[in-house]
DNA sequence: ATGGCTAAACAATTTAGA
């Protein structure tokens, strides 16, 4: 079973990327950020007839989150972060598909650092960290996968000291994180590559991609029972050089079905 | 270091992203 996140950076504006990028990977999961659109501008149609399934939490101009599930309509077990009634962010969507609890997240930017934006991140990290502990206790595998806006170690970005201050690199966020594999979570993609140079992302200003100027910040946190399971964990670069592409690449893994 | 690119809401610029 493959399990994927994709920021895609408009779900609509994207959309020929995705139909695209799911008839090539063919994922069975997959968690989708930032769609940019409310909730009835979700493109179902289309995404039905690529044969999937889907839940979705959108929001006008930001945000917005989904799980689409291969030849399966995903069972949505929570929507939206717990803890604050006040947060209007769709940035939180879970869904139970065959045996599996998967979690799609899209954590806060926070930039600029110091300020409200910054603290909000922080706020909603704690959040995630409280729900999590919870989460990590199931006795099914459970996946939580997206854009964790957070590089979590130094060779996780191109270059550590232009990003030392910066919300996603802050010692504050990175700590979070750890805060995070403390509860036993682990880190798909660096488990299995753990000497390799992994990037997800790559500004789509300077040339960044070509340039292999990237940063890791689209994550897989995956409970005991799950990384028994895994097999493989992957970023579908490529993605990246396509026409009209989000400035995020495709990220997956395998576990054994 | 800075400025550069892209999407969405609007209907020419602004906001946000990372």
């Amino acid at each position: 079973m493959i399990i994927a996140t994709y920021n895609v950076n408009g779900v609509n504006g994207r959309l020929p990327v995705l139909l695209r990028w799911l008839a090539e990977r063919q994922p069975n999961i997959v968690c989708l950020q930032e769609l940019k659109a409310p909730d009835e501008k979700f493109p179902i149609q289309a995404i039905e007839a690529a044969g999937y399934g889907a839940i979705w939490h959108g929001q006008k101009s930001w945000n917005g989150v989904a799980i689409l599930a291969k030849g399966a309509q995903p069972i949505e077990t929570r929507r939206g972060l717990p803890g604050d009634l006040d947060d209007s962010h769709s940035r939180y969507i879970e869904a139970a598909v065959n045996g599996v609890l998967v979690g799609g997240l899209y954590l806060p930017n926070g930039n600029p650092r110091p300020g409200p934006k910054f603290e909000y991140k922080l706020r909603w990290f704690a959040r995630l960290t409280e729900l999590m502990a919870e989460l990590y206790a199931t006795k099914a595998p459970v996946v939580i996968a997206g854009d964790y806006n957070v590089m979590p170690t130094e060779r996780d970005v191109y270059k550590p000291e232009r990003w030392r201050d910066d919300a996603l690199f802050a010692p504050e966020v990175r700590a979070a994180f750890v805060g995070l594999l403390a509860q036993g979570w682990t880190d798909a993609l660096r488990k299995l590559h753990p000497d390799e140079t992994i990037y997800t992302f790559f500004d789509y200003f300077r040339n960044a991609y070509a340039r292999n100027a990237g940063l890791r910040i689209d994550h897989f946190l995956l409970n005991k029972p799950a990384t028994k399971r895994l097999l493989r964990a992957e970023v579908d670069l490529a993605v990246r050089g396509w026409e009209k592409t989000s400035d995020h690449c495709p990220v997956w893994v395998e576990l054994k079905d």
